[in-house]
RNA sequence: GCGGGAGUAGCUCAGCUGGUUAGAGCGCCAGGUUGUGGCCCUGGAGGCCGUGGGUUCGAGUCCCAUUUCUCGCCCCA
């Protein structure tokens, strides 16, 4: 144990060769479904200007208060390393003015995110995300949309017993009159609340609704729904990404607590659960952000997103006991016994690899039996044997791993001859 | 930031109330055919028992500290 000099920091993680095709099989299905709904790759620098996250997140949030890996470089400029994928995004689609090109942008990232947090049970100081921001569009239709792609994502990867969770929480116009009447209607038993509650009642009185301590979830059940109080417009838009959403068949619960961890949303903001996970059961988030935009400089512009957590997508694979595709093995192993065979050998993996056969052979220096069972192994349909025999006989022989039948091949075409084993197998 | 559990070979773990050279299974390597895999047999490598300090004639085993992992709180993906 002790061997191991350096170890990977706290609460990060490799992702060894064992685990990585199921990454990149997520990953492959997030990409396919971006592509389906046409969202285009979008990939940011994996630090920032300090100011950008914490202006757009919101000072007092957890996050920004207390999570940021923030530094500064040799120059004194305040850098973060990405607490959350939306705010990059949006600073690209302003740098470049994306939106000139398009009217309405739809991008998607693949990223890690950064939060100095305890780790514990799927959450990790660097986990990573897939994530999509459709910028310039207030049409109902694309939360609904957003909505479907995420879901869309999930059940492609074999995902069952997932619960959508959707909320509105309402846009300058009317949120502050809900705040004012959800303090009105707490104060009386502010004392009584948690301590965290009781900061939140001057900071950001919205999150009391979420507080999970059971005592300030009794004393806060009849205080008003914020659904009651949403204005008109937005009343009428989440009315009307309900109807979306009961179009495509998408089954969702309302739930007038949820309420999320970034200042910027509005309207909108949905979340969906799954039981596999612990005390951390939120596998995918998001929300409409129509005022960041024009937070962050830009003209006004509304736009919808999600990020989704990739390590706690596969924890619920793995709770679920999903097969992964087969992992990637070598078509081709070779053996060869000698100086000779040798050089023989490493001709024929050029050719075979020229002609796109995967084909491996040992360089441990091992003795036949030992190159027999790497090969075995490697899962490799044909073994290739070249000793001096096969050399002088001008020839290589094949094994078929699998009904043992052995033949031989002349030298010169033996690469192709073996490609045709393999594609006819 | 706060609380619970744990830290013995690459992996999963056993080591009873402190006592001599620290074990198992799996994996790895080699041999059992002079050039042939999956099963079986034999052998081998690999651990200052997380780290530092203390108690003791003597500590993997007791005490303290520290660190890492793990689970939970907060919050989030």
């Amino acid at each position: 144990m002790q061997l191991a000099r350096y170890t990977a920091p706290r609460g990060t993680a490799d992702i060894l060769p064992k685990e990585s095709p199921k990454w990149q099989w997520v990953e492959a299905q997030f990409r396919e479904k971006c592509r389906l709904y046409n969202y285009q790759e979008i990939r940011t620098p994996t630090f920032e200007e300090t100011d950008l996250f914490a202006r757009s997140i919101g000072e007092h949030t957890d996050i920004v208060s207390k999570e940021m890996y923030t530094f500064t470089d040799r120059s004194g400029r305040s850098l973060t390393l990405r607490p959350e994928g939306t705010a990059p995004v949006v600073r690209a689609y302003l740098q470049h003015n994306l939106a000139s090109e398009q009217p309405v942008r739809k991008l998607y990232y693949i990223t890690s995110i950064f939060r100095y947090e305890r780790p514990q049970a799927g959450r990790y100081r660097e986990h990573h995300q897939v994530g999509i921001e459709a910028i310039g569009s207030a049409d109902p239709a694309i939360d609904a949309e957003v909505i479907s792609l995420g879901m869309d994502y999930l059940t492609s990867l074999g995902i069952g017993g997932l619960e959508l969770k959707i909320n509105s929480v309402g846009c300058p116009n009317c949120r502050p009159r809900y705040r004012e009447s959800l303090k009105e209607s707490v104060k009386p038993y502010l004392a009584e609340l948690c301590e965290s509650c009781r900061i939140r009642y001057d900071a950001n009185p919205l999150r009391m609704l979420d507080c999970k301590v059971p005592g300030c979830r009794e004393l806060t059940v009849n205080v008003p729904s914020l659904i009651d109080y949403l204005c008109d417009e937005c009343s009428a838009h989440l009315a009307s990404v309900l109807k979306y959403l009961d179009l495509a068949g998408i089954k969702y619960t309302l739930d007038p607590r949820l309420v999320r961890g970034f200042d910027y949303y509005t309207k909108t903001a949905f979340e969906v659960q799954s039981s596999r996970l612990g005390a951390q059961s939120a596998v995918l988030g998001g929300g409409r952000y129509d005022g960041l935009v024009e937070e962050m400089g830009g003209a006004k512009t509304p736009a919808v997103g999600f990020g989704s957590g990739i390590e706690r997508t596969l924890a619920i694979m793995e709770a679920e006991g999903v097969q992964f595709p087969p992992a990637c093995h070598p078509h081709v192993f070779i053996v060869t016994l000698g100086d000779a065979p040798r050089a023989a050998g490493v001709q024929l993996l050029l050719e075979l690899r020229r002609l796109s056969v995967a084909a491996e052979m040992d360089y441990a220096g091992k003795s036949m039996k030992a190159q027999m069972r790497s090969a075995d192994r490697s899962e490799a349909g044909i073994a290739v044997i070249i000793g001096d025999d096969e050399l002088a006989r001008g020839e290589v022989k094949t094994r078929n791993m699998q009904t043992r039948e052995e033949s031989a091949y002349p030298l010169p075409a033996a690469a192709q001859k073996i490609k045709e084993l393999i594609c006819t197998e």
